[in-house]
RNA sequence: GCCCCCAUCGUCUAGUGGCCUAGGACACCGGUCUUUCAAGCCGGCGGCGGGGAUUCGAAUUCCCCUGGGGGCACCA
């Protein structure tokens, strides 16, 4: 069938109800024009396979005809922590190599010494540990490599794909500077080029060289990128850019491409900034020939002002989002759904659902904003869904930081709090917030001001407290049936409203009007600490109530 | 200055020429439940950046404009 049958095949199996007029037009139609043929680009051998129309089952038979499994890698810098953005990032590589039963590699980009450090990589895996994104293969580093990017580079030189630059840094810098300050595009003037070997001589005696690419200066370097389509980059606007650096380490650019040539990597899942770098990169791919892998750019994320997400938005690290008791399922069910979707409906997804479901084509194009709000709405859910024993395993670190839990709870101890984050549960955004909603089962009540004011001033108020006391008193057994089937015959007995009768008790009780359910947090209490609370509570009442 | 990418409710998004009176989710607003707060349920508000072109028909295709973003290092 080609494609032209195809689409219009396409159509009408998709119209449920046809009307005739519309059939007429459908016959009289003219034919769609085939796709815009383009001319192939010689230098990427792989674009003629990967053509306009191609789905990404094509390009999966392709890759499976091809007997080539799926490689993708993670490859950040360690300069700092997991950000946000390199979550999605690995998540997306992670859930790619994990669909298609391919291997998910981490490699550490610590090429640039003086930003690297050991803590940072530490990191970086505790937080992709803590995210359940393991790696197959890794974490390889950058600086273990060294000797590959200088025979590579040797022979980039020999065949005369790379020279010498003997310009510093500072002359490089300055006459950037001037450039941009002229208004001129900002690129190495390629002085260093065409360098006789008499001349290199005399410069070899003060200078050590750099390494740079001798950049092809006509033609049209074309990427297909998996989300993006083609993009063409014009080689002459490209830059002789820097393969090796003089003290010998490899620039950026210069070992990605090795090192995902030499760890086979077969699609190359990365965010959007990268994108000015792959005709680089593609181009170094062809002086090795070697075929470049399949690029996908990922949009970036963006803070709520459209700007990169930074300190200034809030917390930007996953470590930051651990600390305040985001679950690792909601942040990986958020970071799934920004920038990827399902389908029409689809906003809560389970991790093996998204591993069944994950494909690129499905990557949106548009940068998207970071909504803090949904993220909390949808830990928040995830806490509601997630079994207690599973919350309070979770949740005593919380309680211990801040005091509240001073040794490891006994069996009673853990049935407690089993109630007690059951309780919770439903009322908490994230982990953390337990600690101000139920501070009051953990040290001695403090009585809110304002709520004091509000709800015990009340004229009915002494008579509730001291009735309440005293029936709750007599109660044998505290728990929380008992203890409703009390206090709800008092109130009908008084003939009060319910909420005259239970929040001045509640208040009395927790300190405030908010608090979970009465009957169940005075059964949690115990009989002692809430009878005490309530005989203080009666002595602390505003005048207008006494 | 040059190169590249992008553009649907406030936000994340669905949408690939007629199923669109543009769908879902968060947020917001109402209602309901209720001893408070949540949660739940029901309902509401709210969007195709602008202009041309193609077509019987455009959110969807093409061009221009505008706007946003990325990049232009011996950073990654």
């Amino acid at each position: 069938m080609d494609i032209i049958t195809r689409m219009s095949v396409g159509c009408m199996s998709k119209k449920k109800k046809t009307s005739d007029e519309l059939d007429i037009y459908k016959s009289i139609r003219k034919p769609m024009p085939p796709p815009t043929k383009v001319i192939p680009d010689k230098r990427h051998k792989l674009k003629e396979e990967w053509f306009e129309e191609q789905t990404e089952q094509d390009l999966q038979q392709v890759i499976r005809d091809k007997g080539q499994a799926v490689r993708v890698r993670f490859a950040p810098s360690p300069t700092g922590y997991l950000h946000i953005g390199g979550a999605r990032t690995a998540l997306y590589n992670w859930l790619f190599a994990q669909k298609n039963k391919g291997s998910f590699i981490l490699r550490i980009e610590d090429t640039d010494r003086t930003r690297s450090t050991e803590e940072a990589i530490e990191a970086i895996i505790s937080s992709l540990k803590w995210l359940g994104l393991d790696w197959d293969e890794g974490p390889y580093r950058q600086t273990e490599r060294f000797s590959l990017y200088h025979g590579t580079a040797q022979r980039l030189l020999d065949e005369k794909k790379a020279y010498f630059c003997y310009c510093t840094p500072e002359e490089l810098e300055t006459r950037r500077e001037e450039a941009l300050k002229a208004g001129i595009p900002p690129r190495y003037d390629r002085r260093c080029r065409a360098l006789s070997s008499e001349q290199r001589r005399v410069l070899e005696r003060e200078r050590k060289p750099a390494i740079r690419f001798a950049c092809p200066l006509e033609g049209v370097t074309t990427i297909s990128d998996l989300i993006r389509g083609e993009v063409h980059f014009e080689n002459r606007l490209l830059d002789d850019f820097v393969l090796l650096r003089a003290d010998g380490s490899p620039t950026y650019n210069f070992a990605v491409v090795i090192d995902d040539k030499a760890m086979e990597i077969t699609h190359v899942i990365r965010g959007e900034d990268h994108l000015p770098n792959t005709p680089k990169q593609v181009l170094l791919y062809n002086a090795l020939n070697s075929e470049p892998p399949l690029f996908a750019h990922l949009p970036m994320i963006v803070g709520p002002d459209r700007k990169p997400l930074s300190k200034r938005h809030g917390a930007t690290s996953i470590e930051e989002y651990r600390n305040k008791g985001y679950l690792p399922e909601a942040m990986v069910n958020y970071l799934a759904l920004l920038g990827w979707s399902l389908d029409e409906k689809t906003t809560l997804i389970s991790r093996n659902e998204l591993i069944e479901k994950f494909s690129l084509e499905r990557v949106s194009k548009a940068p998207a904003v970071f909504d803090i709000g949904k993220l909390e709405w949808m830990n928040g859910y995830y806490i509601r869904h997630t079994p207690v024993k599973r919350l309070v395993a979770e949740i005593i670190p919380f309680l211990e930081r801040v005091g509240y839990l001073a040794e490891a709870p006994d069996k009673r101890k853990m049935s407690w709090l089993e109630r007690l984050v059951f309780l919770e549960q439903e009322r908490m955004k994230n982990l953390a917030e337990i600690i101000k909603l139920a501070d009051f089962f953990f040290k001695d009540v403090e009585w809110d001001p304002k709520s004091v004011e509000k709800i015990l001033s009340a004229p009915e108020v002494p008579k509730v407290l001291s009735m309440a006391t005293e029936r709750l008193e007599s109660l044998d057994r505290f728990d929380s049936r008992g203890i409703e089937k009390t206090l709800r015959s008092l109130q009908k007995e008084l003939g009060f409203h319910p909420r005259e009768v239970f929040q001045p008790i509640r208040v009395a009780v927790t300190g405030r009007m908010v608090s979970p359910p009465l009957f169940e947090t005075l059964e949690l209490l115990g009989k002692r600490r809430a009878i005490d609370r309530l005989r203080r509570a009666q002595k602390i009442l505003p005048r207008s109530s006494a």
